[in-house]
DNA sequence: GTGCGTATGAAACAGTTGTTTGAATCTTCT
DNA sequence: AGAAGATTCAAACAACTGTTTCATACGCAC
């Protein structure tokens, strides 16, 4: 009764964060991550957390108030570790390649929690109403700075060109791949040799990406294609 | 008692096709590709398919009977409308892009039940046990035939080699963020302008892979990278 | 028509799930 | 210590879901 009314405990609590509230979020995000939001019971959510069953509805109000809690936790984890945004002055190439590098890393959690990437990939296929959050707040700022790189490749003014837009969909797709369709690329024996590592695939997606790029500049483009920052040399 | 002893009444009675089981697959494939497979409950597909609630098991077995049945009924559509192979005789450029048109036809659904593709998505990000069968039956066969095309176009004999893998996956890769995101493409206001067809992206994409195969080939190859099918206009 | 195997129908079953409840315990401030 | 509030706990609730049951209608050879 008292609990209708108070609007869900202290949503984030300073000094609690050690406690249940956190270990609950993080267990939640792992089986969200691989079961899904509706194959992931709240019971074993807290068994995996060890507390409670009480506590989800307690603590986040209903099993869609936690999850939501995981995605945004998640996001935040992302944004810290994994910037977009390459160094101040770096060329359009290095910019390019700074992306596809981060991108990566989060795709396959190198480093972190594996499930901050499976979550998002989820909300993608199967979205729920969090979907504008996440879009909000981490794929349109990073889909602009991709955008920007692209745009100065090919010699576009505008980031929101028809040509640049199709350009962004190949590079994040290319990544993407490695999130959405792992189990099928083992199944098929095409998945990545062991031991290749993030910063690897990387490598390779961002030359695909910027030989194509150089490619369809030079053919359609009115604008020479070495026009904005040229001088920056191959990374490695 | 009579029906557990048989097994599941003629798994593909020829007559009636346009009874009972045709409508419950139909119907249940079109549930399942935007619901997934555990949000999907029987009683929507039947009342969908006009059909009583006894009918799943009846014919089916159980609900997973079902579920793969749609699936295997979706594959087959896909086969016959949109085949990967291009006519005999064509040179890898060809190939390439004729596997890239039929790959978007088959993700946009263009010209039948926009399900198909959905269905398939979500059994790559959240793999039943029956996504051997889809590997099986659809993905190897279709990755051969672009893998092929890729090898020749860089100039390697095997279609093994991780150069060839990493470019196929770069393909499937862009054409797969038209099915994966597309939410997010909305949200994010880069969906494809009104009107693109699937063959407009996929020209895009095709020349994009192109490009970058051709310019990553001249970088890293040993073999001339005009090797294998060079007799080849452009298309269009 | 009669019998027999097949298909459909309405209702009930059994298990699981998210959520609620009210008491017990812990924390904190005076 | 003691009161007040926050948190945890075991148990129960209510709704939903896949599946089963058994009775009924249909199709067809004889």
């Amino acid at each position: 009764m008292v609990r209708a009314l108070r609007a869900i405990p202290t949503a984030d609590a300073p000094g609690d964060e050690a406690g249940t509230r956190l270990r609950l979020v993080e267990a939640a995000g792992e089986v969200f991550a691989d079961q899904g939001f509706r194959d992931a019971t709240v019971r074993d959510i807290c068994a995996a957390a060890g507390v409670n069953l009480a506590a989800v509805n307690y603590h986040f109000g209903d099993k869609r108030g936690l999850y939501l809690a995981s995605l945004r936790y998640s996001m935040a984890a992302a944004r810290d570790l994994h910037p977009v945004e390459a160094p101040a002055g770096s060329d359009a190439r290095e910019r390019l390649r700074h992306f596809v590098h981060a991108l990566m890393r989060r795709m396959l959690g190198e480093g972190r929690p594996a499930w901050h990437a499976k979550l998002m990939a989820r909300e993608m296929v199967d979205p729920t109403d969090a979907l504008d959050t996440v879009v909000d707040e981490m794929i349109r700022p990073a889909f602009g700075v991709l955008a920007r790189a692209v745009a100065d490749l090919l010699g576009e003014r505008s980031t929101r060109s028809e040509r640049v837009k199709l350009a962004c969909h190949g590079v994040i797709g290319q990544c993407m791949v490695y999130r959405h369709c792992m189990p099928v690329l083992r199944l098929l024996g095409t998945q990545p040799a062991a031991g290749t590592t993030a910063s690897d695939l990387a490598d390779h997606i961002a030359a695909f990406s910027l030989a194509a790029i150089d490619g369809t500049a030079r053919r359609g483009a009115t604008t020479p294609r070495v026009g904005a920052g040229s001088h920056g040399g191959r990374r490695r």
